[in-house]
DNA sequence: CGTTTTTGACCTGCGC
DNA sequence: GCGCAGGTCAAAAACG
């Protein structure tokens, strides 16, 4: 079931169609027009109840823009109130909460599974089912050493770089065609400290190229970077950063890992529907947030509402 | 000049 | 043993 079929995010505002934009200047000036024709009088009368109507209509505008300001007032805050809680509980995660539920995956059906955005769902849920003692074995030795978690990030169709920026400083050291995609896969290193083992693969999906699948292994041994520089300095040339450390340190997160945009923080994630059953967790309340933001301001009603309240709050503050 | 990226070569694991 | 595919190395190039 779609979320957006839930949210019904036309507020009705525009029920009364203003007439401040497009529609309105010709009827007005066609009826001063028309009334120019008639005799002096009437005019007038015509023009004190233009007047009187305008001024009904303005009242009407101004309390609908005190109505979606308040709106707009009240979703900023849960936002901000949201985003808080989710830097918060994924800091503590980062502080090695996570450390003792290492994530585990096989290498293999890693490779072998063409599907990222299912494979990244599924990460993690079904290691220990396999009934080979030794491969089993050669997983928990692997999953000992490095811990391996998923993250996909939305990207600009145009932007053909594998770049995910996620708060770290990483190094580049190789490049492969993999068989089962033609889109070459990046491998990349921790570089703020030479001891830190993470490693990071960045390949495009297969179905979808704007999306860029990256595969952590192992985990950092050293605080990250752009929260370390945003403490230092107000002014950080790795200021997209900023935006990313709540998506960054998710993708440390144990599975199932979340796909997060982190180009266009509003865009509608469909990848999320499948944890929709962790209800109260910051990753969908936070979903949740983004999504009724990204609907209202698609939402043509709103738009068009928006644009008139603010219109008409113009006039207002003319007359 | 130091760092990062590129890219072909090499290494390793796995299936047959 | 051979071939294939993924992963890594390292020299050269590019960049700031």
């Amino acid at each position: 079931m779609e979320f957006t079929s839930l949210l019904n995010s036309s507020l009705d505002l525009n029920s009364k169609p203003l007439r401040f934009i497009d529609e309105s200047p010709p009827p007005l000036k066609q009826q001063v027009l028309e009334s120019s024709f008639i005799g002096l009088g009437r005019n007038v009368v015509n023009v004190k109840e233009e007047k009187g109507a305008l001024i009904e209509e303005l009242n009407r505008v101004s309390a609908e823009n005190k109505k979606l300001t308040e709106l707009l007032t009240v979703m900023c805050e849960n936002y901000t109130e949201l985003r808080n809680q989710l830097v918060e509980q994924t800091s503590k995660n980062m502080n090695g909460v996570e450390n003792s539920n290492a994530a585990s995956r096989k290498r293999k059906a890693e490779s072998s599974n063409n599907n990222n955005n299912i494979d990244v769902l599924n990460v993690g849920a079904s290691e220990s089912s396999s009934s080979d003692e030794e491969s089993s074995k050669k997983l928990r030795e692997e999953h000992s050493k490095a811990k391996i978690s998923r993250v996909c990030v939305r990207t600009e169709a145009s932007d053909t770089s594998l770049i995910v920026k996620d708060g770290y400083q990483w190094r580049k050291y190789g490049q492969k065609v993999t068989r089962d995609n033609p889109c070459p896969r990046a491998y990349f290193k921790c570089s703020f400290a030479p001891t830190c083992p993470v490693k990071k693969k960045v390949q495009r999906s297969v179905e979808d190229q704007s999306i860029l699948v990256a595969t952590y292994e192992g985990e950092h041994n050293h605080p990250q970077p752009s929260k370390l520089e945003s403490n230092s300095s107000a002014s950080n040339k790795n200021s997209n950063n900023l935006g990313t450390v709540p998506c960054s340190t998710s993708v440390s997160s144990t599975p199932p890992t979340v796909t997060l945009d982190l180009t266009k923080p509003k865009t509608v994630q469909p990848e999320l529907t499948d944890v929709r059953g962790k209800l109260g967790s910051p990753e969908l309340q936070q979903f949740f947030v983004e999504q009724m933001a990204s609907t209202l301001t698609k939402d043509p009603n709103f738009k068009a509402a928006l644009a008139a309240a603010i219109s008409g709050k113009f006039l207002q503050s003319n007359n």
